[in-house]
DNA sequence: TTGGGTCTGTTCGATAGCGAACATACCCGC
DNA sequence: GCGGGTATGTTCGCTATCGAACAGACCCAA
């Protein structure tokens, strides 16, 4: 039983309405995620929706061959489980523990329960569900269009913003693995950043030593990303439109 | 004024609840769409939400430094401008019509005055929200993974889903913007294909002359779009969860 | 009929990333 | 302290794509 962990620490269950924490918080289950667990594969139906607290999963698309790449993250900002509340019980993508830590998880059921009440956490869900969309189109085109380094700065700063410290534990395996390169791309990305003095590594652990400069190799679709997401979470206006049911 | 339009052309009007479309139907507006109009711009606010008949609308992704790749795209199974009920009311993408055609739209104030009401139109909207997730994220892996004849391939079969005819009017220019690859690329993909037999063009003009050919060819990433397309919006069960205010 | 614009075809060298193979280094348990 | 497993470093040839430059073809309008 982990003690200091609190459901606030995930920045949309701290949001929520206090009727709704009433409703919800009770039924969270408390669990520790285990670096490279498989919260759910690609076409299962999802059972539970989590929200991370200081553990960072990823959607990870695998094709038939094997080759894979990430599709977006999520950390103490998010949730792992959209297509739960957008209707469609299943994705195509998988979900892994890409940093091992804390998360609160709730059942399919209590979830629909609560977003069918449309409420705040309606609104708070799909704002959330947007920014993830933002994700995965940064996504795409990075892929698309940018080197190995800048992907790997992006990556870094992505995961760095989601944890509380500025280590990360995850070899070059994975790391290339989620952004669907060689390990020897990583090797050599990674030993370009070292070089640069921006990070320190050893054996699967990664120390952001300059992050200033990790910001300045990397392409622009980190802060994109980064600006968007703020937009869309920190400030929840009320919202316009039909008032009454 | 154009005749024999009509707004269940559109998979997305067709399918909702009749109150809901005695209510929306008067408020929408007929617009023909000219080939390489822009819908919207990156951070604009949003101010209608499109739903193609016979046109197609791609949503393409501008960096600074000009290179451009398109994210998704959506014809008559779909609509533009999700960031409206999603909450965001703005988004990083821009929505340019990739073959020109009819569309009706609605403002942003109708759309979200029925969004809110909770019925089935919101139901329907999101899970087609989830179907466009499903092909970003397809995408993203495409773009990292599949060689440029691959995606032609699967970019003309999308395309090709979405019009009445097998012929489409599109220049190699543009469809290399599409995909964020060099012209020169396109023309060496599609003259591969016009080797096989697969296609014919001319100028502008691509007509599609062996379509199974084309699947063939073409990597998995079109069929598992389709597919999910399929499961997300043809047959619409009844939903689970919280039925009362 | 002529000319400008656009679309397509083709070539060149340059380069980023791939795939495979292998060397080294580090950690941990026995 | 030894040995096996895992993580990282490095090399080599290969291919897809890039970037630039230019030629030809087609279309339409003056």
């Amino acid at each position: 039983m982990p003690a200091n962990h609190d459901p606030t620490q995930n920045h949309l269950l701290a949001a929520i309405a206090s009727d709704e924490r009433e409703r919800i918080f009770p039924h969270l289950q408390s669990i520790d995620l285990r670096l490279g667990e498989v919260l759910h594969e690609a076409g299962d139906t999802l059972s539970h929706v989590y929200f991370p607290t200081d553990s960072i999963v990823s959607l990870l698309y695998v094709l038939t061959g094997g080759e894979s790449a990430e599709i977006a993250v999520a950390g103490d900002e998010g949730l792992i489980g959209v297509p739960l509340f957008m209707g469609g019980e299943t994705t195509t993508t998988r979900a892994v523990v890409q940093s091992a830590g804390h998360a609160y998880r709730l059942s399919s059921l209590r979830l629909k329960d609560e977003f069918y009440r449309h409420g705040k956490l309606q609104d708070l869900f799909l704002r959330y569900t947007q920014a993830l969309i933002t994700q995965m189109a940064q996504t795409a085109v990075c892929n698309r269009h940018h080197t190995v380094d800048q992907q790997l700065c992006r990556w870094l700063l992505l995961s760095l913003d989601r944890l509380p410290t500025n280590t990360l534990r995850m070899s070059q395996q994975l790391i290339a693995d989620m952004l669907g390169v060689r390990r020897e791309g990583v090797t050599e990305a990674a030993g370009n950043l070292r070089r640069l003095g921006a990070i320190r590594y050893s054996r699967g652990k990664i120390t952001v030593l300059d992050r200033p400069q990790l910001e300045r190799l990397c392409c622009e679709c980190y802060s994109v990303v980064n600006k968007e997401e703020d937009r869309l979470l920190t400030y929840l206006p009320p919202r316009i439109g039909h008032a009454t049911a």
